[in-house]
RNA sequence: GGGCGCGUAGCUCAGUUGGUUAGAGCGCUACGUUGACAUCGUAGAGGUCACAAGUUCGACUCUUGUCGCGCCCA
């Protein structure tokens, strides 16, 4: 045992810890040790481009505290980390700290600058999750954008494309006019806004009364291919199989009977354009209609369409020139206002209602999407949706109700999940497309010894450079992210691997923590690469958490400015207290940020180090002796080394709190845990047994017996309970560690040092009685407070009212009541001496009347 | 429109198969410091458990409905 230091000092306790755990590798995965003692966790690597937020405090640490419990309960665990770098958000955050334009540079200029700027960023992450006290195994770092997962990434589109299960296709595609790439649909927001409903009227060739539409984009008029008409309407039979005509363009198109069309909204008629929305693409394709885009990629209006040629046929193709050119290079929102200028000048506006319309915007950019048609690679869900929601359903969801919030994203699946983008800056699809006379566009995929491979930089094997094409498009961020087990594993499976073996022992993994807005992204993706690659789950069990909130409740946001800085949160408060916050939280719900709590967490650090303090003045004092000898709390219960009943007492506790808390953590309730200890750590403990002990720790010389009982009993609370607080305060338990056992006994922290379950004592020794000298303690204390006196304040005669031996009540314990109540004689009697002061005990079951001492004057 | 979560003391939250008198911390009130801790301790005040109906010997807990907040999906 090492002096105890005089005071707690957080700061440079953290930072000596810090060192020491990078020293020793101390979270390293141990390949030697049995596979079935694996715990493999699937850390989602952060996004580096991001600012540090409080959420990402909140939600690795909520990891981390399993992760530790695992580790510390006997599990291999392995806690790997990476940092996620590719993508548009890196793109931004580089175009805008050096204020380049990325679209303006060579590809390979503009990549070599996004990684020189990328590792500041990524040391904020590194700097903040070592600070808290984060327990990856550091060894094996990895980057989203290294070489290695490079070739992970490309492995896996090898496989699906070797599968059939991916593929590049030409057809309507989300598309982000802002960011000019596809997206994704987990990629789009829905907005709500106000617009207008416009009744515009198309005359019906062959004359009669005009068909009226209703439509809220009319600036895609140009690009109408029908009209459908719901077959109740009252005009249905009279229009369908008919040809309307277009106002402006004069463009005659088919009317077609459509069961879909909402009969109760607008006119009940609307026009099918390339394209508004998801349904004008079912009607496109159940009604071959043709495919007439108006709206490039820059979501601005195309300058020239060959109006009079084929595909586009117009009665007055001049006017149909006239009206394009009008609209020339205008983006929708603007060219909306000028063709409603067009159509009221030439009548065909007959109305127009305010509406309230949900539209779907880019995630990220904010803007508007467009459907526009361009060749995309697609990975193939929406005819796996069944066997994707039977892998969620083999899954463990933690909690089980956010299992639901996948699966309502599945069924709602609209969209095969495009991973081509039209970007500078991530993993490059491995393709390249012929120009070999005889095969021209044929796809060249590069075969598995290529990887990594920049098709823009190498040509593919048994071709010259100037025969291909190489694929320029990169992939989405999520097709790499969602491959994250199968980095760690190195490999995709059998057939695509860097180190199968590893794979095979360590996929699928354990556990998968992350935030809930990620549901339709990382887990979803990740699911199904794993279901397409092997037929499997990736892990068996997903923790979901919540939001990290404001004080009061609400969300932080920059532009609310209530966004708090985790490093000025770690620097006020220190890591501990902000883990313990993290403690208090439960999986899926959102958890305001509390001034209170974390308070609360600053006092339980000092509280452990000043009851670890007196403890280690007894424990040492008995060690001068020679009288040490701790084994267990069974061992030394059983080899009567403690007796007194009181500590069998304490140990009992100790025993169902070991058990509470290692029940509550199997089953990822870490709060419970905590809870259960903190109940135990202040109220049985320090309030109460610490009180209790005193007496017997004051021995000079040798200890007695019971005088070594207490000592032995402080040894083993203090030990266990800096154990079971490791998980959530680390650093400070750590350091507490290191004083009782010396530091060449390591960290509390490594694999097995949680308290065993074997090792403890009946729960149930001395538990009546003990409860029952609670009660009396109790008592007394509010007999003194009531009558305002320090429980120093000596007492003649303390009687507990009732029939019978005191010692029948609480066994063996009068000397310690007499001692803690300081009280000259203790007994039990069937009525109060006179002068007494009385009050009952806390749970009313018994009544303590107390006789002061004479006081001097 | 469909679904999920939440609603418990002034504040932040516990309350695990229905069971005596609903708990904790902060805050508030009063008192208490010479051998761990005032970054503390003891005691006290404070709640029709959102609301209504139902099941039951018994409901914070189960069922149904209503209201409010948040979220997911369409």
């Amino acid at each position: 045992m090492k002096p105890f230091p005089d005071s707690y000092d957080a700061k440079a306790n953290e930072a000596a810890l810090r060192a020491r755990w990078a020293q020793d590798d101390a979270f390293r995965w141990d390949p030697a040790r049995p596979a079935d003692t694996d715990y493999v966790i699937d850390t989602p690597p952060p996004t580096v481009s991001g600012a540090l937020h409080v959420g990402h405090v909140y939600s690795y640490t909520q990891a981390d505290i399993t992760a530790r419990y695992m580790r510390m309960s006997g599990r291999n665990v392995l806690y790997p980390i990476g940092w996620d770098d590719n993508g548009l958000p890196t793109e931004r955050l580089v175009e805008k700290v050096r204020k380049v334009r990325g679209g303006t540079m060579a590809r390979d200029e503009f990549v070599a600058l996004c990684r020189e700027v990328i590792p500041e960023y990524e040391q904020q992450f590194r700097d903040l999750f070592s600070r808290l006290a984060l327990s990856v195994d550091w060894s094996r770092e990895y980057q989203t954008i290294s070489d290695e997962s490079r070739a992970v990434s490309q492995m896996s589109f090898l496989d699906l494309y070797a599968k059939g299960l991916l593929e590049r296709r030409l057809e309507p595609t989300l598309w982000d006019p802002a960011d000019r790439t596809a997206i994704a649909q987990a990629e789009v927001d829905e907005i709500e806004r106000d617009g207008l409903l416009n009744h515009i009227a198309f005359e019906v060739e062959g004359g009669g009364e005009p068909v009226v539409i209703a439509t809220t984009r009319p600036e895609l008029i140009g690009a109408c291919g029908g009209l459908m008409i719901h077959p109740d309407h009252p005009r249905a039979s009279e229009l369908i199989g008919k040809r309307a005509v277009s106002p402006l363009y004069r463009v005659p198109v088919e009317i077609y009977a459509e069961p879909s069309v909402d009969p109760e909204k607008g006119t009940g008629v609307v026009m099918c354009c390339t394209f508004g929305d998801v349904t004008d693409i079912q009607w496109w394709r159940t009604h071959k209609l043709p495919l007439r885009m108006v709206i490039d990629q820059a979501g601005k209006m195309i300058e020239a369409l060959p109006f009079g040629e084929a595909g586009w046929p117009s009665l007055d193709p001049d006017a149909a020139r006239e009206v394009t050119a009008a609209l020339a290079g205008q983006k929708a929102a603007k060219a909306k206002e000028m063709i409603l200028d067009l159509l009221k000048a030439a009548g065909a506006v007959l109305k127009q209602e305010s509406t309230r319309q949900v539209i779907p915007a880019a995630e990220r950019s904010g803007a508007p999407l467009e459907i526009i048609v361009t060749p995309q690679w697609f990975i193939r869900t929406l005819d796996f949706k069944d066997e994707i929601l039977a892998k969620g359903r083999e899954i463990t969801w933690r909690p089980a109700y956010m299992r639901q919030r996948f699966e309502s994203w599945v069924e709602g699946l609209k969209w095969d999940w495009s991973i081509s983008r039209q970007r500078h800056f991530g993993v490059p699809l491995p393709v390249w497309y012929s120009k070999r006379p005889g095969e021209e566009g044929k796809i060249i995929v590069a075969s598995k010894d290529e990887l990594p491979v920049d098709p823009t930089l190498q040509a593919p094997r048994g071709y010259e450079p100037h025969e291909v094409e190489g694929e320029r498009d990169v992939m989405d961020t999520w097709a790499t992210s969602s491959v994250s087990p199968q980095l760690v594993t190195r490999s995709i499976n059998e057939d695509f691997a860097l180190d199968y073996d590893s794979h095979a022992r360590q996929f699928p993994m354990a556990l998968r923590p992350q935030a809930h807005e990620i549901i339709r992204t990382w887990a979803f993706y990740t699911i199904v690469k794993a279901l397409h690659h092997e037929n499997t789950i990736p892990w068996s069990d997903i923790a979901i958490s919540g939001w990290c909130l404001a004080g009061d409740g609400s969300k932080m946001s920059k532009s609310k400015g209530n966004v708090i800085d985790p490093i000025k949160l770690l620097d006020e408060y220190g890591t501990d207290p902000v883990r313990y916050w993290t403690g208090t939280s439960r999986l899926g719900q959102d958890t305001a940020l509390s001034v209170n709590t974390l308070k609360q967490g600053k006092r339980l650090v000092t509280k452990l180090w000043n009851a670890s303090k007196l403890a280690h003045m007894a424990i040492s004092a008995a060690e001068a002796h020679g009288a040490l000898d701790p084994v267990s709390p069974r061992a030394d219960i059983e080899a009567g080394r403690i007796s007194h009943p009181m500590d069998v007492w304490l140990m009992g506790k100790l025993a169902e709190t070991v058990r509470k808390a290692s029940e509550a953590f199997e089953a990822y309730e870490y709060a419970a845990a905590q809870r259960a200890i903190e109940t135990f750590f202040w109220s049985d403990y320090c309030d109460n047994y610490l009180e209790i002990v005193k007496r017997r720790t004051r021995f000079e010389g040798a200890p007695s017996d019971e005088e070594r009982s207490a000592v032995l009993t402080l040894w083993h609370a203090s030990d266990a309970l800096i154990r079971l607080f490791a998980p959530f305060i680390p650093y400070v338990t750590d350091a507490l560690h290191a004083v009782f056992h010396g530091d060449e006994a390591g960290t509390v922290h490594a694999c097995g040092m949680w308290p065993k379950l074997a090792d403890q004592a009946d729960e149930a020794a001395f538990r009546t009685e003990g409860e029952a000298f609670l009660e009396v303690l109790g008592a007394a204390r509010k007999v003194k407070s009531e009558a305002q006196l320090s429980m120093k304040t000596p007492v003649t005669v303390l009687t507990v009212i009732g029939e019978g031996a005191l010692e029948d009540l609480i066994g063996d314990t009068v000397e310690d009541l007499k001692a803690v109540t300081s009280a000259e004689r203790a007994e039990r009697a069937p009525a109060a001496p006179d002068g007494a002061r009385q009050a009952s005990s806390p749970d009313e079951r018994f009544t303590v009347a107390l006789v002061l001492a004479p006081q001097e004057a």
